[in-house]
This record gives C-alpha cells, sequence and structure tokens, in this order.
DNA sequence: TTGATTTGTTAATCTAGTTTATTTTTTAAA
DNA sequence: TTTAAAAAATAAACTAGATTAACAAATCAA
C-alpha cells in the first residue's frame, strides 16, 4: 500500500499535522484497480471520489447514438471521478475505466463530509481545486468556440505532454470530439508542415 | 439598496444567525449597474465576485479573428464573475457586461477569504456551488459532443426559459456557437415541423 | 510464427454549419 | 410620426470535418 504520494499532493497546498494526518488515513482507503477494469460504470452510482497513485483513467460516455465519447482522461496526482453522480448519489451517465494497472486513494461521500467537517483545511483545499477544475473546463468551452481541430489538438498536445503517449490516438481523437480519421488526416498535415 | 434577496437565496442552503448575516453585509457591498455597462473588461482584473439582485449580464470574449463568443448569461440568483481572474488576480480573459440595469451584491477576493475564515458554512456552500457549476460545464462540453446545433438549442431553450425572451437572437446563437444565420434556419425548421 | 485483433492511414464522397450578400422586420430615437 | 439603426430572415456558394470503405501496421495470444 502506497499512501505517500497522497500525503505529498496534499502537502502543496496545506499543512496537516500528525492527528489529521492519521485522521485522513482512517476515513480514506487504498485500492487497486488492473488495466481494463470500471471504476464507476455508466448506470451505477459513483460512490468514490479517487487520487491516482500511478496509473491512468479514462472518463468516457455512451450517447444515444451508440458513440463512445471521452470526456476526461487522469494520471498520477490527478483526481478522478464522476462527480455529478458522487455528489448526487444518483446513478451515473459515465464509465471510469483503468487503461493500466492503476492505484488508487478513495473515500467515499459520507467520509468526505467526515473529513471536511474535521479537518476544515480540506474543504478549503477542494474548494480550491474545484475553482481551478471549473476553469479549466470553461477553458475547453472556450477552445471548441474558438480553435479548429488542429490547433485543439495542438493545445492538448502542449497541455498535457505526458497523455498522449500512453493511450491509443483514436482516444485523444475521442477526447477532441473529432473522428480517428480526421486526427490522422492533422497529424499527417503538420509533419508534412514541419519539414 | 435590496439586500434581502441575497440573504433569502443563502437562506436555501444554509442557515446564517444575526452575528453572522451582521458580518456577512459589511464584508459585501451593494452595487448598480447600468444597460450597457461592464462589470468586468477584457485585459482588467476581476476583482469582484457579483451575486445579481436583478437585471441580466453576459460573459464574453472577443478572439483572435476579432469574433465575439457568450461563455454564459446571468440573471437574478445567479453569480456572474470571471472565476479564472477572480482568483488569480491576474487580467482577465472576459468581459461581463450588462445587457439590462443591472443591481448586485459583490465582494472582493480578500474580503471572500475573510468570510470563508468567520463563517465556514459559507465556504462550504461555495464549495458545493462549484460541484453544480462544474457538473454543468461538463454538461455543455457533453452536449457539444452529442447532440446537433438544433438539439443544444432545444436542450438551452429547456434549461434556460427565462433567458431567450431577454436577449437577442443572435447571442443566443453566439452562446451556442453558432451563427445567427444558422439559428434562423434551424428556428424555422422547427417552426416548420411543429404546424 | 502465425493468425487474429487492435490501431492507424488514405482517399472518395457527403453534410452540418459557415460565409457572403440581400431583403425584411423590429426597435428606438428625435 | 418619421427615420435611422439594430435585429432577423432567406438563399446561394463554400468548407471543416464526418462517413464509408479498403488497406496497412502493430500488437498479442497461442
Amino acid at each position: 500500500m502506497n499512501y505517500a504520494p497522497f500525503l505529498n499532493y496534499i502537502k502543496n497546498f496545506v499543512d496537516l499535522n500528525e492527528k489529521e494526518i492519521t485522521f485522513l488515513r482512517s476515513y480514506t482507503n487504498y485500492k487497486k484497480y488492473f488495466k481494463g477494469q470500471y471504476i464507476v460504470q455508466q448506470g451505477e452510482v459513483c460512490n468514490h471520489t479517487n487520487f491516482i497513485i500511478s496509473g491512468c483513467t479514462e472518463n468516457f460516455y455512451i450517447d444515444q447514438k451508440g458513440q463512445e465519447h471521452i470526456v476526461t482522461f487522469a494520471i498520477e496526482n490527478w483526481w478522478s471521478s464522476d462527480i455529478s453522480s458522487f455528489i448526487t448519489q444518483k446513478r451515473s451517465d459515465f464509465n471510469v475505466k483503468c487503461l493500466e494497472d492503476t492505484e488508487v486513494i478513495q473515500f467515499t461521500c459520507q467520509n468526505q463530509d467526515e473529513i471536511f467537517k474535521n479537518i476544515p483545511k480540506m474543504e478549503t483545499l477542494f474548494r480550491k481545486l474545484l475553482e481551478k477544475a471549473l476553469v479549466s473546463s470553461q477553458k475547453r468551452i472556450v477552445n471548441n468556440f474558438s480553435l479548429s481541430a488542429k490547433d485543439q489538438y495542438i493545445y492538448f498536445k502542449n497541455q498535457y505532454p505526458n497523455i498522449e503517449q500512453r493511450v491509443p490516438q483514436y482516444m485523444v481523437a475521442s477526447y477532441l470530439g473529432i473522428t480517428k480519421e480526421f486526427l490522422s488526416k492533422i497529424k499527417a498535415q503538420l509533419v508534412k508542415n514541419k519539414s
């Protein structure tokens, strides 16, 4: 069980004393998933918020036409869950699936409340994380408005340089909201223009 | 000065005692803007988070090609600011402009911190608001993935039935990320199919 | 080491939504 | 009440990106 990366992450934002760390530990738990396993499945309630210690997950859904769309990727030191289902405790519209063997620290909704009640600093941390997540979600909407598919791909590569190498190309296309064929065309174009 | 709607709004989520209300009042202030005025301008720092008592605002930006894009509308009982600029206190990429005469209750970044420090319930409220805002922002990305422009327009009308009547149609088009001409075409189609 | 499955490429055809241009309707100012 | 300006509608030509289909590499199981 590998708890240290989680504490190191938190240390970047707030200082916890021994007592608080002990409390946090007892209200969170470690879990290992294998490649291909689901942390959440569309139609089930998302019971946990997960902090990724190692590995990589995708958050995707299947629409009415049967098409798969990747909403987010998550890797080490990121959070992964379906926040909508988690906060409402209703059935999720999304799947969270492991693209690699993945270790997480996770906690339930009730335990989150306990953590926030007993360590208010943790609620402040989460408030700030949510602010950032909202900003980056809005940024994605803005990019969708203003950038061509090619420029969105370039933006993605710059912002998440570690992800492209770890997932197949058709998943990047799905994340960008374009077809794999078109992404292939874009990449061919970029290679051509460089030389 | 019209403070009651703000307190009523808060009462929906948390109970504040007299002392807390007094505190909140002294760390927020009332302001009235006229139609056409800017609450925030692209390039300036967004100094306030605003709760709308009456009126209507748009949050928009102008991209490199000189095109205007509306990111959000806000009306009574909604919040309006550029959260990115507000939390980082850096120059904003967005404009917040009043589409009607607009009354707000507003507070600065420092005052927000004071409020959260002194009334932790308020931080919990904001954490929950941010969760909801993030969910609806993600929902918009999802709709962008899966819905045609026509279906996105129908979704918009259902979700924000009060806004369409209050703003010109070309702004709805801008919010949806399509041209006013195409929205006009969609509306003509919808009318035709109904009869 | 071979076949089977998954992933990626290329090219032709198609379509949702854009662009440009003109006309009509509505709003608001004087 | 008239007039100018803003907003909305219509239509033709155009384009970014989708769809379909056929094939080529790469990965993997046995």
